[in-house]
DNA sequence: TTCCTTCTTGCAAATCATTCGCAATAATCG
DNA sequence: CGATTATTGCGAATGATTTGCAAGAAGGAA
């Protein structure tokens, strides 16, 4: 979906298509994957945008369906765009080393979830961690 | 697994099983679900172990493989032991209610996952949340 | 058991991400 | 263009989690 489609959603809703929601918007569109406030308030260093207002836009287009809360890092939680296919990584307890996992293998189970339980508008925020492979631990063989 | 071989267990290894480990253990070995480390606190209101000391315990007993950060809640993260099987919970973004999932359904995620990245040790972190039946909004049709 | 060494704890202060209050500003609509 | 009301910037407030440090407790040695 082109970034002025989006623009146009937006403004059929009862919200104002301002600077900051534009920036942050064109921000997530241009990244390769989610980004969280900081991020984004560091890639957006020129028009400054205060980091206050980032979360508020954050909250207020995730509410709206346009991002989704797609995982917590160190670096606190990242957002992606819903209308496009998102993904999750796993970071290295050890180095900090982040790796994509590329497409969000959880749908089928989101749909299993709608099912059983009846809730709806189910997002998932999933967070994987572990030992990269140049930080495995020598097995203790006891 | 019982109480008393989880103790020998982490004897086995170089830390020392003090009153703290004992508490945080017994706690969530109780628990029928992931416990943060507020909720832990709350529950040991007798032995008034201090907030830190339980935060130091976790991660302790993470790090060892006891336990397992199973989920991120309004109230922080949870744990639970990894000896048993765990589970996640979806919470309504309305209300604040929480409903299990029962057991975790990404387990097998988990082996293809380790087979394709090469990581090792690998721990997940899942947050579910939508509208729960009494909570969802009256469709707009446009 | 007693002593020693080292890991742990409690307490208070420090971080960090995120949220809030409020006055100044800027979209949108007529 | 001018009024109305959402939005922004700024600073302060929160709340979870971490950290520094001195006092206290495990576990091993004597």
């Amino acid at each position: 979906m082109q970034l002025q489609t989006l623009f146009k959603e937006i403004q059929s809703h009862d919200i104002r298509l301002t600077k900051g929601k534009k920036a942050v918007l064109e921000c997530l569109y241009k990244a390769k994957c989610g980004l969280s406030a900081q991020e984004i308030h560091g890639e957006l260093s020129d028009s400054a945008l205060d980091l206050a207002t980032i979360y508020r836009n954050l909250e207020t287009l995730e509410k709206l369906g346009f991002l989704l809360k797609t995982e917590y890092s160190a670096k606190g939680a990242k957002y992606a765009l819903s209308s496009r296919k998102h993904s999750h990584s796993i970071e290295c307890v050890e180095c900090g080393q982040e790796v994509s996992l590329g497409e969000c293998a959880l749908q089928e189970l989101m749909k299993t979830i709608q099912q059983k339980t009846g809730f709806n508008n189910i997002s998932h925020v999933v967070k994987f961690s572990g030992n990269c492979p140049q930080c495995q631990p020598t097995e203790k063989t006891a």
